[in-house]
Order: C-alpha cells, then structure tokens, then sequence
RNA sequence: GGCGACAUCGCCAAGUGGUAAGGCAAGGGUCUGCAAAAUCCUCAUUCCCCGGUUCGAAUCCGGGUGUCGCCUCCA
C-alpha cells in the first residue's frame, strides 16, 4: 500500500485511487513569462518521479499539467518588451517544454493552456455568480469566500484570522478581505475577452478548476467512468495558500466536489542559504544550470531529499551531486564497456526490489530509495560475478527515479560509428606500443589529442577503455 | 500578531519506541610509466539543551534554545 502525506488532513495515508488500476494526477505548471527556475524544477521532476513510481507499480497515470499563458507577469512583461503577449507565452512555452526535456522529464498527457479555457470559465464564473458564491463589483467579478462554510481546512487557516492579520491592501471592491477575484477588469492596453461583467480576463484560481474538471469528464467519457474528483492535486507548497485554497472553494461551489483526494506539495528551495527572490537577485533557471552541470546530477540534488523538506541549492552541493550520480552510473558503463548491451532479460532481485519498493511507498521516500540503490551498486562492484540480475535491477529501479536515461545500448562504444572506433582503436594500439618502448612522449600525445576531441582513454587492469566525455 | 516546519558525523541526508542507512569530503590500501578514472577498507557508544514516561527514546510527553517557511504574486 502507497502512503502518501495529505495536505488536506496533515497526515501519511494509504492511497486509494478512485479506479483500482489508474491514478489521476494534476500537477500546476509554469506560468509562461521567463525560463522556469530551479524551485519550479523541483515540483516537474519530482512529481513526474511519483508518475514514473505509479506506473512501474501498474497503475495507468493521467498527467495533467496546466500552463499559465494569462497573467498579470506576463502582460508587464510584454509591455515592457513591446512585444504581444502571445510572442512571450509562444517563446517560454517553447523553452519549458526543452527544458524538461533536458531534465529527463515525461511529458504529461495533457498541457492545457489556460487562453484556450477562457470561455468555459466565464461560463463557470456565471455559474458562480447565478448561486450567490460570486458577485459583480466594477467590472470584477469576486468569489464571496463566507459562502463557503469550512473555507480555510487545507491551509489550516480561520477567516477571521485571516481578516485581522490581512497584510493586502484594502480593495474597495471587496466585500469581504479573504474574497478572492474571478474575472479581472480589464485596463487599458491589456488583452482582454468579452464577458457578461464586460471585457477582462480570468483570475489565476479559476483555470485550473475549470480545465481540471473539463479534462476529466474527458477522460471520463473515454473509459465509460465518471468521477468528480482527481486522485491527487500537487504543486509547491506556497500555493497551499491562497491558490488551492481558492480552487477547492471554487470546486465545492461550482461542482459540488473539493477537487482532489489526495494533495501534494513539495517543499522549497533555497539558494545559499536564503530565499530565492527578485530582489536579492539570486533567481536560478533551469536552463542555466544545465550549461554547467549534468542533468542527472540535478536530478539527483532533487531526490536525496525527502520531498516535502526544504533544501540548499549551492555550487557545492551540485558538485558533489555529480560524483555521486556517477557512483551510480558507473556500473552500467562498466557493464557496457563489456557486454555491449544491458541484461534486458536478467531477473529483477526481489529483495532489493522490495527494499526499494518499501522506501517509495513509504510517501515516496527518495532519499532511502537511492540508499537502496547505492548499496546495490556496491554488491555489483564487489561481486566477482555473474551480476547480470543486480544489473538488471539497478538500471531497472534507478530508471523508476528517472535516472540512466543516457545509459542504454546505444551507448557503448559502437555508437561512435564504426570507422571512427576502429580509428581510435588503431591509435590506442599505436599509444600501447609507444608505453611498450616507454615512449611516453608519444603516448601521452596521443592521450591528450584525443580527450581533446572528447575520447577519455582509461588505463583498467583488462586494458585501455574509451569514455566520451 | 496568527499558523506551521525543522534541529542526526566536517558537509548533505534516511531513520517516528528495540539499540544510528546512504552520499560527499577525509585517511589508508589496490591499480598505473605518470595521469585520470575506478575500486576496497576505515570513519557518530551517539542524535540542539534540560526534565519526564518506559525494561528500552534520535524517535513519545513537558519546558527551553536556535533556524526557517506561510499568512501578499510565487514551485
């Protein structure tokens, strides 16, 4: 039984998906006006983890992630480009989509965008409006939270609290502090739809809602099924409040349902030591990082944490991520440089497979999951042989984390294309024959013109290898 | 002010009542012409502090100290 740890009510539970054999995720996605940061990129790789886990325990996953292509950040931002909005959402939409690529994550089944929604959210607002939990003020249209009696259970917060401590500025529009905006009057200059209330544009809590509860009555209709609610909602934990709170009083007006059993949220991360944030300038994207470090390596960084706990991100730590992943890695390779392909049909060792399992479907602990693994990589390192099951296992279960995407068959050597390797085969020959005569000169010559090309050439006891780099 | 989280080796980090996983770093070997890489071995009588419960506590309870997060757009 998989334990996952609820939001909703604080603690671990067991798992109990709506259909037995598939699981409904809903993980919130990017908003489009910049490459995604490394914060963002801790929630897409660590829930496409939890994916991976569910499908390689059996389940069928629907994987929806929504992208944000409407939003305040991203108007300012093509106002100050002078550029249309949609040439800024087209650009980063693009990049997000490279960029967890690069990262060795899935694409999710559906990335609706939430321009493409707007019409059945107004449809969903008036709805809203009509049963008295919305109302009409200037061209805003707000959600009247006290119409929701338990508002307040995810994030474990009191309305009367949260009007006394209310650090926003006082909106006049508003009935009431906590009420929240559904549809955004639209000012001068900014793009806008037509709508019962006038010309704007939906406010961020509603897009998910609606394109949730759209996509899953889609889903519905395919497996002749019908179910109201996701298995599991996820994000950071900073939408806890007031973003999911928003969406589960939306839903619960709106659909009669709170939108999801099971909700998620991974912690956050710091960078040396502080918060990450506009000010301090201290934002990390993706797409830097990945110039200098190796994607797995991040990946890495991400799982040795337990999920829901805040981390560091500093140089130091990527650094050691890396050596640490190649521990991992290495034998495979070492595996590779030797049988030319992976044990594809070898047995899966039921032990290790069951420690690993216990690890994950203990609220998927990924950090005591890759403890599991590292052992197994020492078995294999000791293991005068044969390794073929505990190969097997350890590229099997480090794949479930996403890792050794690079490692297959293709890999080894003979990627290299035939003549080039007969090539390189040839100089190796000719630097042994050098090292023979201690002409170390010549060798160490060719050594180094070939790293330069990017062919590593190791000296192991059963004779000289190639890596590339 | 309200709500919440966390404190385990030099660093990162599992462990929620049964006697301290794992990674990095470090030290010592093996291999090598030298490198690089790899690999093996060693490395916390102790879990922020003080009390308590218990046969038994890093784990439970009370108090203290410290760090951090949310309450505002934010993964």
């Amino acid at each position: 039984m998989i334990k996952i740890y609820n939001t909703l009510n604080q603690k671990k539970e067991d798992f109990k998906p709506t259909f037995p054999d598939r699981v409904s995720m809903y993980v919130c996605g990017p908003t489009t006006y910049d490459y995604f940061h490394v914060g963002n990129g801790r929630a897409f790789l660590f829930f496409d983890v939890v994916r991976r886990f569910f499908q390689y325990a059996g389940y069928k996953v629907l994987y929806v992630q929504n992208i944000t292509d409407i939003d305040d950040k991203i108007i300012r931002k093509a106002n100050a480009e002078k550029v249309q909005i949609a040439e800024i959402t087209k650009k980063y939409i693009k990049a997000f989509k490279e960029d967890i690529k690069a990262l060795g994550i899935k694409n999710a089944t559906y990335f609706p965008k939430a321009t493409e929604y707007v019409g059945k959210m107004i449809e969903f607002i008036k709805s809203l409006e009509d049963n008295g939990y919305a109302y009409h003020s200037e061209g805003d249209v707000f959600f009247s939270v006290e119409q929701i009696h338990d508002y307040g259970t995810l994030s474990r917060k009191k309305l009367d609290d949260l009007v006394a401590g209310a650090r926003v500025a006082e909106n006049t529009a508003k009935k009431a502090a906590a009420d929240f905006v559904l549809w955004k009057k639209a000012k001068q200059g900014e793009p806008a739809w037509d709508s019962p209330w006038g010309k704007g544009r939906p406010g961020w809590h509603t897009e998910c809602v609606v394109m949730a509860n759209y996509l899953l009555s889609k889903e519905n209709k395919k497996s002749d099924s019908a179910t109201k609610v996701f298995d599991i909602h996820a994000g950071g934990v900073d939408l806890v409040f007031p973003h999911h709170e928003n969406e589960i009083a939306q839903a619960k007006a709106g659909y009669n349902s709170h939108l999801a059993n099971y909700w998620m949220h991974n912690g956050f991360i710091n960078i040396e030591g502080e918060k990450m944030s506009k000010s301090l300038d201290n934002f990390l994207t993706i797409r830097n990082i990945l110039k200098e470090y190796d994607p797995e390596a991040i990946r890495y960084f991400y799982l040795s944490k337990h999920y829901r706990s805040p981390i560091d991100f500093n140089e130091q730590i990527i650094k050691e991520s890396t050596t640490a992943v190649n521990k991992l890695t290495r034998p495979l390779k070492d595996y590779l440089q030797k049988e030319k392909q992976l044990p594809v049909r070898a047995k899966i060792d039921p032990q290790v497979k069951k420690d690993f399992d216990t690890a994950m479907k203990d609220d998927f602990n990924t950090a005591k999951a890759l403890a599991v693994l590292f052992e197994l990589a020492k078995e294999i390192n000791i293991s005068p042989q044969p390794v073929d099951d505990k190969v097997a296992t350890l590229y099997k279960l480090g794949s479930v984390l996403g890792f050794f995407s690079n490692v297959d068959q293709k890999e080894s050597q003979e990627d290299n294309g035939e003549t080039t390797q007969q090539l390189i085969n040839l100089l190796i020959e000719y630097r042994n024959k050098f090292k023979r005569e201690k002409n170390y000169v010549y060798a160490d010559m060719i050594r180094e013109d070939l790293a330069n090309l990017g062919f590593i050439l190791k000296d192991t006891k059963d004779g000289t290898v190639v890596e590339k780099t």
